[in-house]
DNA sequence: AAGACGTGGTT
DNA sequence: TAACCAAGTCT
């Protein structure tokens, strides 16, 4: 009979080998009965929603100068938070953030709220956030199951039904595992391990602090877990994008609208995006339009897309159908996303 | 409830 | 290089 994997195992591996990160803090101010920042562990899981330690950190860190309070945020203006998120991706984060600030400065008096169902009323907060926040800002014996959490579970219990079906018995392992002893650092750690150690491809099984217990690594079939239903392949879509700049170096932009792809970001105006050819569409103001020789590719979560760019030079005096002039001071590509990004840098080159 | 929703790094 | 993957949520 094969012991169950010991939450003082991880923690005492999580002591020693906890990854420094800017929103988490020292053990000296844990041990000392202190509690993560609310505030920024909000922010910070809400940043790592299917996104990686190293793509966040620098927005982390640029968000806490710019906006180092809940207040502060609430106070900020939409295009400045658009902007700031530029890059990361999964832009209804950053609406449902500024959305989520307001609530809690404004009808909550800046105070978090502690419980899942609180935290579950917010926007942008879901099971998995819900229970970060809980647990690693309140110290709350919540259930974390995220990405990391699955794969951990699917291998101790060496769990062979795909997911997402298999979703509701890994979550069931990893919440009998919980302790109520410093949950907190035990939801961090079984993450860090998942991120460190039990990943997805060549596990390092042999200095994992639960390899005796698991029953994956027992079997071999460590590498080949969790597994999941294959996913439908991708399309290409097709589309044409406006760069143009005036002569005394304004560009013509948009703002998209909230909902759906790229919402609330700005873009550069142009056609619809659709499978086989580009729809047709009307130019966002009279010039002569040039086509960039390449085109620029980007890849979305659901389909590639092939932008033709076309680049022209207008005069001052002439009126856009679509989207308003942004004056040159003004304008950071780094506030695009990067499809868009990525049009601009073409024109640069070409 | 299955699909929409970004991006960059790794293999 | 194309596919896979990352601390999910919303509709």
């Amino acid at each position: 009979m094969r012991d169950l994997p010991e939450p003082a195992d991880l923690l005492d591996w999580y002591d020693t080998h906890a990854r420094k990160m800017p929103w988490r803090i020292g053990p000296a101010e844990r041990a000392s009965g202190h509690r993560p920042d609310p505030y920024r562990v909000w922010l910070s899981e809400i940043m790592l929603q299917q996104t990686t330690v190293a793509a966040v950190k620098d927005y982390f860190l640029r968000f806490t100068t710019l906006w180092p309070d809940v207040h502060a945020l609430a106070a900020a203006r939409d295009e400045d938070v658009m902007g700031a998120w530029a890059g990361l991706g999964y832009y209804a984060r950053a609406r449902n953030l500024l959305k989520c600030a307001r609530v809690i400065s404004e009808d909550l008096k800046g105070a978090f709220p502690d419980t899942l169902p609180e935290l579950l009323k917010l926007p942008g907060i879901g099971p998995y956030t819900a229970a970060a926040i809980s647990a690693i800002a309140f110290d709350r014996p919540e259930t974390v199951v995220d990405g990391n959490v699955e794969r951990v579970m699917a291998r101790l219990f060496d769990e062979h039904t795909p997911l997402p079906a298999s979703k509701p018995i890994l979550t069931e392992h990893a919440a009998r595992l919980t302790p109520t002893q410093r949950p907190g650092d035990y939801a961090q750690a079984v993450m860090d391990l998942g991120a460190t150690i039990c990943t997805p491809r060549n596990p390092a099984c042999g200095i994992c602090p639960w390899r005796i217990p698991c029953k994956a690594c027992d079997m071999g079939t460590a590498a080949g877990l969790p597994k999941k239903t294959p996913k439908k392949p991708k399309p290409i879509r097709f589309g044409t994008v406006y760069i143009a700049r005036r002569v005394d170096g304004a560009v013509l932009l948009e703002r998209r609208p909230d909902k759906g792809l790229l919402g609330g970001m700005l873009g550069w105006p142009g056609s619809d995006w659709s499978e086989n050819e580009t729809p047709p569409h009307d130019t966002p103001i009279r010039a002569e339009w040039k086509t960039l020789p390449a085109e620029a590719r980007h890849t979305f979560t659901h389909f590639h897309l092939r932008l033709t760019v076309k680049t022209a030079l207008v005069p001052m005096d002439r009126t856009a159908r679509v989207g308003d002039f942004l004056e040159q001071a003004d304008f950071r590509p780094s506030d695009l996303p990067t499809v868009m990004r990525k049009a601009f840098d073409l024109m640069r080159e070409g």
